[in-house]
DNA sequence: TAATTTGTGTAAGGTTACATGACATAAATA
DNA sequence: TATTTATGTCATGTAACCTTACACAAATTA
């Protein structure tokens, strides 16, 4: 489905979320999500991916680590 | 919604459509589309005007022009 | 027939938005 | 105290976009 496209670049990821680019790109560091990459190799997003990006910096200003939410994120099938 | 939130740029719109940017181009040119722009100029597709695009393009292959193609398509509220 | 329009290709030259890597830091933890 | 965590910032390079222009076959119009 449209929802689990990966089409949409860390701009536009970044102005959905409010988060910047450098923690959006730690996340990824963090083993917390996968973009998919152009040939040029350009991240690219699916909304999936941002919603578990807002969940993950939610999570985090919850106090928990990027250790532990590696285990609580489901693994987006 | 998610399907018109403007947020892919043309490159994959064309992955996706199978069409040229030059094609994508057009039909904006031609009054079809009406893509958002990203502060620096950069054109910003929905899911929908990806529809959109396909729908044109089909049309046309149809021996439709622009110009008649511009009061069928429903101008996507 | 000659001129114009339509939809598309392509190329040049310029700009935006992205990439990685490095260094810095406050707060928390060991 | 030394290290880790999450983030900021800067430099340097390149991917991907922008506009403008010229070309062209096919169809249409004059």
């Amino acid at each position: 489905m449209m929802t689990k496209k990966k089409v949409i670049q860390i701009g536009i990821v970044s102005e959905l979320t409010g988060l910047t680019e450098r923690q959006i790109r730690y996340y990824e560091d963090r083993k917390l999500i996968f973009p998919d990459r152009s040939k040029g190799g350009v991240r690219k997003y699916s909304f999936e991916d941002i919603q578990t990006i807002i969940d993950i910096h939610t999570k985090l200003s919850d106090g928990f680590h990027t250790v532990e939410l590696r285990r609580m994120l489901a693994p987006s099938t």
